[in-house]
DNA sequence: TTCGTCATGTAATGGGTTACATGATTAC
DNA sequence: GTAATCATGTAACCCATTACATGACGAA
């Protein structure tokens, strides 16, 4: 029933939310085509999740916008924005660099917010999504080498492909990773006196969930 | 409960086993590495598709291996295989060209068992996964281009990236199909008195399994 | 006035994973 | 004899999609 809401869905609604107050319909839109989502987000996902998130606190209508036409009896057309609770749980989910950051649904929608989160921060989970792809990449390659004669053409094909896909990603990975760390040692070399660049957002060494 | 089975499932199952008859647990790790799919496939979902499709009479158990050894009383280690109408179901699925077969999930099954099928059909699946891809191309450009200057730039570059690897597995296609095209064009050219060597003229897609 | 898009929502259902329970076989 | 792997199976749950129902608003 209202019991919807896996880890990527809250937060991409609360980081969309966070760079704009909208309402549902804005909010499927932008999940399915900026975040790397894949799918088209199907509203009997979405709307039960608002609801849970509002019931949660993280969320509430916004009724700044369009204050004049105070027609109380209009159906629907909810703008929904962020709580102070919300943006504090944006924060921590958007920066959580656990396993579960790394894996393909999840990881496009924690970089596609990475604007809000640390360098440190970003690192970590650039670094964890990395290793997590070379470990199949790994795998992939040894059953391949065991059962490289035995397999027909078209099945050694789609291994071959599948790997240089990953192998694609994973040098997406490491320039993005050789960016940040430039961008690191520059902050560094910039000297402690500034302040406000440096752990913006979260304390460096956020926490593990699950 | 027993009410599983969705197509790319059965259809894996089934050409598997056409390959050689085999147990679960064998068919899992095929099933897990060799087709393109992705995660790993449980026992929750495999046993009870076996069984479903057991009693559709698409597959049997496999009394022949291990004959001498009647014990009766042994529990599981079921050798299953494919019965004749099994062997039909997968040359109608196998083949199908409809659009199930160009989504992400089912492709990369029924590109796994092209050695199975002929050069039209593969023409169809390719050109079929393709298009599927340039309109996916074609949506992602738009909403690009209509939104380039209000992104910021990791979504950006997530973006960037996205079309990247669409534009890489739509390349990957083209080769495939101009080799099956050449492939037909020879064997056209051939005359049709030449049965035999149909699909030894071009090295990537030759040899039909076993 | 009707069509297309914006907009919200629910019920049924589907198809999968997780976690668990069980036991045989092999290698050390 | 015990650990690892092979092997089969079930129940609980998760979370998404599908299909449906509803209605407002703007433009032709």
């Amino acid at each position: 029933m209202a019991r919807s809401r896996g880890d990527a869905l809250e937060l991409a609604v609360l980081g969309l939310l966070s760079q704009a107050p909208m309402h549902g319909y804005e909010l499927r839109k932008r999940v399915t085509s900026l975040l790397g989502w894949g799918r088209v987000l199907s509203y009997g996902s979405l709307y039960p999740c608002l609801r849970t998130m509002q019931q949660e606190g993280l969320i509430t209508e916004d009724t700044t916008t369009e204050p004049p036409t105070a027609r109380p009896s209009r159906r629907g057309k909810v703008v929904y924005k962020l709580t102070a609770e919300g943006k504090e749980r944006f924060a921590t989910l958007a920066s959580a660099g656990g396993p579960s950051a790394w894996d393909d649904e999840n990881f496009g929608v924690h970089f596609a917010f990475f604007g809000s989160i640390s360098t440190e921060n970003r690192l970590r989970i650039l670094e964890g999504r990395r290793s997590r792809l070379e470990e199949r990449l790994e795998g992939v390659r040894s059953t391949l080498a065991r059962s490289r004669e035995r397999l027909d053409s078209y099945t050694l094909e789609l291994q071959r492909h599948g790997l240089e896909s990953v192998e694609h990603e994973v040098r997406w990975l490491t320039e993005l990773i050789d960016n940040e760390r430039v961008d690191r040692q520059a902050r560094a070399a910039d000297g402690p006196q500034t302040i406000t660049s440096s752990a913006g957002t979260v304390p460096p060494a956020a926490e593990n969930r699950e």
